[in-house]
DNA sequence: GTCATATGTGGAG
DNA sequence: TCCACCTATGACC
């Protein structure tokens, strides 16, 4: 269930349950052996998300290795899941469900100093089960920074900087609605996120990025800004405002795959809930496009604006 | 049971 | 623009 906002969960989950801890590492369904050897027995770190990227740090192996293979960058890819379960000490962990490529799990035997290793704590029992992801590398800082680099600004890092991807909006003839998803341009939206914040701010998807104002990129910015650490703060993507809510309205709440109150994405065909009519949907770039058309209309008006 | 679908990405043609 | 990749789930027979 993999936008901007799972990962950045993710980072936060993970640092809770392991941050300070050695971790044993295997890969029951095999796909990332090689990895899990080299990561089991380190202490991790911590770890930390870039739009949909995910880097779990560890010590150095030896520690203080400073240029090592430090990070696992992990990508959950369409399907990944990584499932972060904590329990009181001494609970048993489970055996794993399905195709496991990845489980850590937190072991403190060596513990609060016990032994001459580095510093680590001991806590609940905890364990984590990665399925599905496309990647699961070991790399180094600099390759960590140069996937980084790559990446357009994050909504949900506060040091990101907006018009580092209106520079490139602004020059595009691309329609805003493939250069949302685009990953160089900005990190972490995901076709949720794209579909709705288009639906929010009444932008046509298919409107070329060139003939976006600097003022609506913002506004649109500061929409991503304000939703994204929800979905962070619940594991859900609600973009509903409380006046469209079923409460405000008595309709039936809506539940799907996706768990959270939207606007258009996945409605094909039901009513818009602002103006009623059907929600339209399209392919774009293969990826499907869902919009109303009379409250995103293709030409907006600027006397009114 | 089979099949379509999915919050993603990269590569081939 | 299509296709492959990976897993889980829900619709439908």
């Amino acid at each position: 269930m993999p936008e901007g906002h799972t990962l950045h969960r993710l980072a936060r989950d993970l640092g809770v349950a392991f941050a300070g801890r050695r971790v044993r590492v295997s890969s029951p369904q095999g796909r990332f052996a090689a990895s899990a050897a080299l990561l089991d027995g380190r202490v991790l770190v911590g770890a930390e998300a870039w739009g949909k990227q995910l880097f779990v740090e560890l010590e150095g192996d030896p520690p203080g290795e400073l240029d090592g293979e430090r990070f696992v960058h992990v990508h959950l890819g369409l399907i990944g899941t990584f499932d972060v379960h904590t329990a009181p000490a001494g609970a048993v962990v489970p055996d794993p469900v399905g195709q496991v490529r990845l489980r850590l799990v937190a072991d403190d035997a060596d513990a609060d100093g016990t032994d001459d290793d580095a510093a680590t704590t001991a806590g609940p029992t905890a364990w984590a089960d990665l399925r599905g992801a496309i990647v699961c590398d070991l790399v180094t800082a600099a390759q960590r920074d140069a996937v980084v680099a790559r990446m357009g600004p994050d909504p949900l890092r506060p040091d990101a900087d907006p018009d580092r991807a209106f520079e490139a909006i602004r020059r595009s003839r691309k329609p805003i609605g493939a250069l949302l998803m685009d990953q160089s341009v900005l990190a972490g939206v995901g076709n949720v996120y794209r579909a709705e914040v288009l639906f929010r701010d009444r932008l046509h998807p298919l409107r070329p990025g060139n003939t976006l104002q600097r003022s609506r990129w913002q506004a649109l910015w500061d929409d991503l800004v304000a939703l994204m650490p929800q979905g962070v703060a619940t594991g859900r993507i609600d973009t509903v405002r409380p006046e469209h809510s079923p409460v405000a309205t008595g309709r039936a709440p809506r539940r799907d795959d996706h768990g959270g109150e939207v606007y258009v994405y996945r409605r094909t065909g039901q009513p818009c809930l602002v103006c009623g009519r059907r929600v339209a949907t399209a392919v774009l770039e293969g990826r499907n496009l869902f919009w109303c058309s009379r409250c995103q209309p293709v030409f907006r008006s600027r006397a009114v604006g």
